[in-house]
DNA sequence: TTAAATCCTACTAATCCGATGGGATAAAAG
DNA sequence: CTTTTATCCCATCGGATTAGTAGGATTTAA
């Protein structure tokens, strides 16, 4: 299961993303920077309901995990690095939860070595690998931008 | 990640999977009875190294999910109820780790509706039923038996 | 009657999670 | 140069969860 400090940071993210595509779409070109244009943790609790304080830690994790970049002083907040399409869920997932294996001997990221078990004979391993795989299928291949697809679009107007 | 109590779940489960498979091989027909031939906590302990007392909550557990029988007294233990190809890992790890779902909002089997979100818009949701979606393709295929391969057959006099 | 086993309830120590508090630092605006 | 509005940093804290323990009641075979 998800820490509510990863659900908490889908959510600030989705609204950053947002902001992202939108400057995107008007500047044209590069004309307007990300720095030029960062959200706030005040402005993001609007949107999002949730303890400022609690939320600041999700984003400097963010910050420290090179997912978002800062401007500090009136006017600041954060914004996106890179492009949503390159940030996959799992990032943010290990950055804020660990990993995402189901155990520490079939962890890529966070790998420990099983005591009490010998890997190449013992049949937990080959399956949690399994799941491991499973998860990351999803997980490296969505990114940002998936969160912030509204679902309504095509039906508005239809 | 998986937590203590279900790994070792699964380490002692594998013990009892190989005595079924075994008895089921010996007794050609249902001439045996699995209660007739059940592992003791003791036997368990011997094979795989653990708190005996610990070991105890967890086999009442998978006892009282349905998937292990008990026999009391002298000569007693446990057993599976069972055929080894009848139980998905998926039933082992909910008996003892609860949901597999990412977030209680997308979960089959521990359902709860998220507070502050509408799941119809929400993009989260989505995506982590997705994520659900690949786990259960693994877990609820593979079966206690998967866990009883031996990974060296084929291997000793190649 | 004894020994060996499951069964049951409660408890505990340690860790983790979610959240909070107080202040240092930086930058913009007047 | 002062005020305001931010991020940044560190420490703490209550509650929940996890891993493991203790002690005894119950059942059954020998």
């Amino acid at each position: 299961m998800l820490s509510k400090k990863a659900q908490y940071a889908f959510r600030a993210l989705s609204t950053l993303v947002r902001t992202d595509l939108q400057r995107r779409a008007d500047g044209a070109d590069a004309t307007v920077a990300a720095s030029d244009a960062p959200t706030s943790i005040t402005e993001i609790v609007k949107v999002h309901p949730m303890s400022t304080k609690f939320l600041e830690t999700i984003l400097l994790d963010l910050k420290r995990g090179g997912i978002l970049g800062s401007k500090k002083g009136k006017g600041g907040g954060y914004y996106l690095l890179k492009h949503p399409d390159d940030t996959p869920l799992a990032q943010v997932i290990r950055i804020l939860d660990g990993p995402i294996a189901p155990l520490p001997c079939v962890s890529l990221h966070f790998y420990e070595r099983c005591q009490d078990c010998n890997e190449a004979v013992c049949g937990l391993n080959r399956l949690m690998a399994e799941v491991r795989d499973a998860n990351l299928a999803v997980l490296e291949k969505r990114t940002l931008s998936d969160l912030a697809v509204d679902p309504g679009a095509g039906l508005a107007g239809a």
